[in-house]
RNA sequence: GCUGGUGUAGCUUAGUUGGUAAAGCACGUGAUUCGUAAUCACGGGACCAAGGGUUCGAAUCCCUUCACCAGCUCCA
């Protein structure tokens, strides 16, 4: 709620503190009321307030709450390290998306169990309650504190901080910490959190600097709110796909090969069955598609710009007296595809689309299953355009990806990522091209965020996020805007009027990385994939053997019909078959016995425990085409 | 790449203070012919990630390398 100063609390002395005129208000209000915003900052409720001020309260309903409860959360991890280790530096502990941290110099390396005893610590300072307060000094004062406790870090962050401004220090207990706050008015208000992990951090992220000890922890408003969350973590990690892929037999990475995936035959089944519906949907969305070579000369890597920015990543090798290079990516190729002809603007939008295998030598400690790999394969298309064609095919690519997604069910949100500090090509280009998106998600009439600085190096980008079935999100698919390599190939097209004009060019891909995206509808379906996509659509047993030659006619008349069909006739009891095939998750169990031969008829159970018994086979194959055929979940 | 951790049969794991490997699942064989999430019995399978060292003796202790895991940095 918000309150102004000016028109509602007249009655009040200059420099009562905002709390108080809260609690007066309300005494409701006064118990959850655990900051404020002034002047559209966030601000502790003890900082006292003149009358012009307009304040928002903030309660523990609000968003912001959560932010302030997590960092004294963190303050309340620093008070108990520096109890147990008063040699221990402290440096920052910021709250995250889903928790806090707190970066700590320590003499000797902690574990695990020295957690344990870091969090019996801040229970105790939690229990004691101790009133959180807030001091302003100014910056002299804050830095010989800093130099008397011999806190390094800290003196270096006071020592950024300009001559004249203030510092705030935050006081409980014996304990005090420069922060901006605002903090809880209480070190009892914390109810439930708990340290998760610990973890090496460089020194203001830099990896040049100092590694410091990293304590990560989550902290709820609520005990059972901690416990949902444990159990969303347990809920990922069933999902998680390097898991499934052992299980179901989708793919494996050899130590012969970090970071490069191999693909069993249901893996490849997938990728295929994508792939296919992939091709389907670009057809009809006009591209056309090349493939271009695996590896290319470094005269054609120097020309886009690759050699100079990102060769330590590439894999190159030796051909006579010439280096080559195994593509990162797919765009020079393009442009070799395009510089073979002259075009005219009416081929315009040219769409071209290539499922490129690039290889890319990233730092082994970023490799994650398919997640981050070496080798990869990009759903690249290139598309070139005359400047008034910008906004409508952007409209065209979003159509794309709002369809294939749908398929999937999967939700997503688009940002726009804008110029990084490495980049090439003049601030004018970048502002005109972070214009021309911009213009066409208006046009498009989509919501989007803004996220500074992420553009890659030669454009910006429209990012599209997915979220999946848990609610994580994934950045697969981008749009970017190039408005370097058009330049440094020399591409043309010839205009209406006879002369000849650079193209625009848009990069984009809608999976991302084929593989990558084969990981996340993994985890998004937990294993149990949907019909269409199942690398064994339905499988066949026989209750005994009497029933066999009858399952061996259903499995071949399901094949014939072009449903991915295995059949299991071990001597086993029907239960154990049952369950192996419910462990595979195949959607579509076949269950014969001498009942069915006999009648003729099939007995399906379906993966989710549904049982139909007496079912003609024509019926249900037609039932399990209309359902791939709408590819519903 | 950096910090920390891990590496034992195809998979998941046990292995006490150093005394040269154990189980379940899976696999093979035999018996069983069974009606909706595990039938029984027997059997094969591991130079304990690789290389080096300490020791009478190493899966166990030390070093190096590789891979994986968590996080950091990075991600055209």
């Amino acid at each position: 709620m918000k309150i102004k100063l000016r028109d509602q609390v007249r009655e009040y002395k200059e420099g009562t503190s905002v709390y108080e005129i809260a609690a007066s208000i309300s005494e409701g209000l006064a118990r959850m009321a655990i900051c404020g915003k002034v002047d559209g900052k966030l601000a502790d409720l003890n900082l006292k307030l003149d009358h012009d001020c307009e304040v928002q309260i903030i309660t523990s309903k609000d968003p912001e709450a959560k932010m302030v409860m997590r960092h004294t959360t963190a303050h309340v991890l620093a008070q108990a390290v520096m109890s147990i280790y008063p040699n221990a530096k402290l440096s920052i502990g910021p709250a995250t998306d889903d928790g806090f941290y707190y970066d700590f110099e320590f003499k000797t390396p902690i574990n695990n169990d020295d957690l344990a005893k870091i969090e019996a610590e801040m229970k105790k300072i939690i229990k004691a309650n101790f009133p959180i307060t807030r001091e302003v000094v100014t910056r002299q004062e804050a830095l010989e504190r800093a130099k008397k406790e011999n806190q390094p870090y800290k003196i270096e962050l006071i020592d950024a901080i300009d001559k004249n401004e203030t510092v705030t220090i935050y006081h409980q207990g014996d304990f005090e910490d420069v922060c901006r706050g605002p903090h809880l008015r209480s070190t009892g208000m914390i109810k439930a959190f708990k340290l998760t992990k610990l973890a090496g951090a460089y020194w203001r992220g830099d990896e040049k600097n100092k590694m410091l000890t990293r304590i990560y922890g989550v902290v709820f408003d609520k005990a059972s709110e901690m416990e949902e969350y444990f159990k969303m973590l347990e809920e990922a990690e069933k999902r998680d796909h390097r898991k499934l892929g052992k299980e179901l037999d989708l793919f494996f990475l050899s130590d012969y090969a970090p970071g490069m995936p191999f693909f069993m035959p249901k893996g490849q089944t997938i990728i295929n069955t994508l792939i296919d519906f992939w091709r389907e949907e670009h057809k009809k969305a006009g591209y056309v598609e090349i493939t271009t070579p695996i590896a290319l000369n470094r005269k054609l890597w120097e020309m886009s710009g690759h050699w100079d920015h990102y060769k330590k990543n590439m894999y190159t090798f030796k051909v006579e007296s010439d280096t080559f290079a195994v593509k990162p990516m797919n765009c020079p190729g393009g442009m070799l595809f395009y510089k073979e002809r002259i075009h005219s603007y009416k081929e315009f939008p040219l769409r071209v689309a290539e499922l490129g295998k690039v290889h890319r030598h990233e730092a082994s400690g970023t490799l994650h299953g398919l997640f981050r790999v070496r080798c990869f394969t990009q759903d690249d298309a290139h598309i070139f355009m005359t400047p008034d064609q910008i906004e409508s095919e952007i409209a065209n690519i979003i159509h794309l990806v709002d369809r294939v997604y749908s398929v999937f069910g999967l939700e997503y949100h688009l940002e726009l990522s804008t110029m990084p500090a490495k980049h090439i090509g003049t601030i004018k280009e970048w502002e005109h091209a972070e214009t021309c998106l911009k213009n066409a998600l208006k046009h498009i009439g989509k919501d989007y965020v803004i996220n500074e600085g992420d553009g890659a190096f030669y454009g910006p980008k429209i990012d599209i996020h997915i979220k999946d079935a848990i609610g994580r999100t994934w950045q697969c698919g981008t749009i970017q805007l190039d408005m370097q390599l058009p330049k440094r190939f020399g591409l043309e097209y010839v205009d209406k009027d006879g002369s000849r004009k650079e193209p625009i060019m848009l990069h984009r891909v809608i999976f991302g990385s084929v593989e990558r995206f084969f990981g996340i509808i993994t985890e998004h379906f937990a294993g149990a994939f949907p019909l269409w996509l199942a690398p064994v659509q339905a499988i066949v047993m026989n209750v005994s053997e009497k029933s066999e030659e009858y399952a061996k006619k259903v499995a071949k008349k399901l094949e014939d019909a072009g449903i991915k069909t295995e059949l299991d006739t071990r001597g086993e009891k029907i239960g154990y078959k049952i369950r192996s095939a419910q462990m595979q998750k195949i959607p579509y169990m076949f269950i014969v016995g001498e009942k069915e031969a006999d009648e003729g008829t099939v007995s399906i159970r379906k993966r989710g425990n549904v049982e139909l018994g007496g079912l003609q086979l024509k019926d249900v194959i037609k039932q399990m085409k209309d359902e791939i055929d709408k590819k519903v979940r």
